[in-house]
DNA sequence: CGACTAAGATAGTCCCGCTATCCAACAAGG
DNA sequence: CCTTGTTGGATAGCGGGACTATCTTAGTCG
């Protein structure tokens, strides 16, 4: 465990933690006082780390993932949406009359997508009609209105995302593929958003240089 | 502040404690056992509370971000530097050699877009380098391979942001503009990722019912 | 005048993510 | 053989964040 902890730069008592809150398979017990880890556990190591730096996920959901990523269950079933699901925050969006137009509004653009409504109930789903009911009650109708192109944006990311989704490997490889590509996905797009914000607004402003 | 409560739906010790943490200016006291609260308050409650719910920040930071609202510092400066500086997680990665490798990709990804690597010290920078990094110790080259891709995605929801965000009016709308477009906007790209990405894979699969 | 409520201040609660302490089992050195 | 040290496992504690409950004081209204 001390080679363990050293590899990864995390400290016994965290790898000890982890262990203990099913993130990390124990090592194979060799003798009574020692087990033995291997590649596997590294590289483990380094994935719950990333999720939770990079991904912001708490414990439960990591646990819930790499869950997903042991136990062989439901093999022939959806990767993807086991993922989403664990991932997607359910924040019910409270009740008004701006969470029935959000919800009109939402509709419309998946038809006029040509998404097939038939997951209304999908968490990110609920999401994105709780940001807008959101905006609704905030009196954004400037966002709103963008919503279109949002999803247009958002739809040209998912062509990146399942294109490099394309060739899964091996069960254990596609699921760790789907968790770090939604995962560590969204950091990185909020990251180059910003960028790009930031490139994009030059020209219109005074180019000040921007003081940490 | 009972009406306050009821208009929003936030329970009155919760608001009392926003405006002890400065997330709501106090009412103006009229008696001594009474203060007055206006369309302004329920307004930046909302937005507290947007941002809380939907943006996932932390109350120090909303307090940061509503502190530029209040303050008339900096009129001239930055809104959107001043917001992302506030909003933008500072997770220092840890070196190693996929961490200069990051830095690299990352560098001549902004060159190839013709994006002035001048702010390299940016925290949006930083993070996207931290999780290139991730993805380098994790063995993920197919998802470096798409920096490219998704920069280019990146840059149509900026591209969208910047639309939105074009006519500012006053100071104080402009600047909680930006706030919730930021904030609420990774939201809504990540929720209508995850809806695209669904639509995209569906007829790769066996379109099985999702079960929540 | 007295019951009631509002605002402010103080302290407590709960959860999450670690971190520190203790313990028994060995293994190596003297 | 006995000591010393290290390892893995278990239990308990800590610090921060976001609320929540209680207490105090000061009015208002019937």
């Amino acid at each position: 465990m001390a080679e363990l902890s050293e590899a990864t730069g995390i400290p016994v008592p965290t790898i000890k933690f982890y262990v203990r809150e099913g993130l990390l398979p124990p090592g194979r017990p060799v003798g009574r006082r020692q087990a033995d880890y291997d590649g596997g556990h590294v590289r483990r190591l380094r994935l719950v780390r990333a999720l939770a730096d990079y991904g912001g996920l708490p414990i439960a959901t990591i646990r819930e993932l790499v869950g997903h990523l042991d136990g062989g269950d439901r093999s022939g079933y959806d990767l993807l949406a086991l993922t989403q699901m664990a991932m997607t925050g359910r924040q019910e969006p409270r009740g008004g009359p701006h969470l029935a137009a959000a919800e009109r509004l939402m509709g419309e653009m998946m038809t006029r997508r040509g998404w097939s409504g038939s997951q209304t109930a999908h968490p990110a789903v609920r999401m994105a009609v709780g940001v807008l009911a959101a905006l609704g009650e905030l009196g954004r109708q400037d966002m709103i209105a963008a919503l279109d192109a949002y999803a247009a944006a958002a739809d040209r990311i998912a062509a990146v995302d399942l294109g490099v989704l394309g060739p899964a490997d091996d069960r254990e490889r596609a699921m760790e593929l789907v968790v770090v590509a939604t995962s560590l996905g969204d950091a990185l797009v909020a990251a180059l958003r910003r960028i790009a914000q930031v490139e994009r607004s030059q020209p219109l402003r005074t180019a000040g240089p921007a003081a940490c």
